[in-house]
DNA sequence: GTCTATAGCTTGATAGAC
DNA sequence: GTCTATCAAGCTATAGAC
């Protein structure tokens, strides 16, 4: 395999794309400057994608079926459902931090103006993780791990505990709350909402 | 005062340039649009702003000079700690909710990418908001209002709670989380730290 | 202050050679 | 599969009349 091949037109063009969109939004970057960045000319690019549209659909679809495999994936947990709850949001976190630019970009379509992107689902992937938390968070009161709350409410704690530590991640990468300090704060709430605070470990007194 | 100059063309720019830019983003709106919708002509809008960043940033200053008027009036309350922490929550609540058409242009800037947008110091009015809550969550605990988990850990509780009510307004206006839906989530984290809740030894700050 | 008209450039997309 | 060359349509911005 020569080098050439293992680093394509398609692939260097999708890993162009990923990284204007992501600096200058779907609107604010051209067709142009993307394969400029890849090193190829413009009817490569429609070549191997419909067209604009298609490379940004593309990039999208590629990144959000990771978290179809990590919802999956992250149902055979065993123990408390606190602790599974913990491991869910760990692994979400993670996903999240692997693939930042995308959710930059998701989220500025998702929750601001269109700019004339191509429709694309974030709502499903989104109702999907809110409800994985809501069933672990059904079970924890099932098996009385929390004394306090409904599980409405006690799911959109722990979104918004998420939701922070991502949006500060987007602001401030470098001082961002990472994956132990959403840690803390999520021990901090099942604390607040939990009876048996001996069963609890990992806060020094 | 004539209806014509109460409605001027200066006034219905800004009207169909905020419409227009929350719709379909900055760079995904053109200075034809707006003029267009606004029925003036585009000399018109360069006389009054010197251009499409012009009348950008005159909207996101119009909006965001009302963060300091609620920060300086919000203040001089009176009550316990938490008290004021819920009624600076519900205030600074309200005003999203008067402005979620600019809030969700923020949105897309501040997290997302730049989209060629010129640069607003969104940064510092997101600080201000997360300073005064700080502020008061340190009073809360200096008052023993909270008995576990510290000032930091404490205050991204609360802006994660604010963030998702904010961001299932963004998506779902209908059904989204109200103002009572905020201040039951409130309550119930509130209640979670308080003196109701199974203390630690000596864990406080 | 507001108009018409247009300059000068960039855009997404394609035709046709190789 | 990849190129050069080109297109029509769109863009911001301004000049100059009133």
């Amino acid at each position: 395999m020569t080098l050439k091949s293992e680093s394509s037109a398609h692939q260097r063009l999708l890993i162009a794309a990923s990284e204007l969109f992501t600096r200058k939004g779907y609107s604010g970057t051209t067709v142009r400057e993307i394969v400029a960045a890849a090193g190829v000319t413009k009817p490569v690019l429609y070549y191997y994608f419909r067209n604009k549209e298609g490379i940004y659909l593309e990039l999208m679809r590629e990144t959000f079926d990771k978290v179809d495999v990590l919802l999956s994936s992250s149902f055979n947990e065993n123990g408390s459902a606190i602790q599974k709850l913990k491991h869910f949001c760990d692994q979400a976190f993670l996903l999240f931090l692997e693939n930042i630019q995308v959710v930059r970009m998701m989220y500025s379509i998702y929750y601001g103006p269109h700019q004339g992107a191509p429709f694309f689902d974030f709502e499903s992937y989104n109702l999907k993780i809110q409800q994985s938390i809501r069933k672990l968070v059904e079970e924890a009161v099932r098996r009385d791990e929390f004394s306090i709350g409904n599980v409405e409410e006690i799911t959109w704690i722990i979104l918004g505990a998420i939701s922070v530590a991502v949006e500060v991640q987007l602001v401030h990468p470098e001082r961002g709350i990472n994956r132990e300090g959403l840690e803390r704060i999520l021990d901090l709430i099942f604390q607040g909402l939990g009876k048996g605070a001996q069963k609890w470990k990992g806060v020094r007194r």
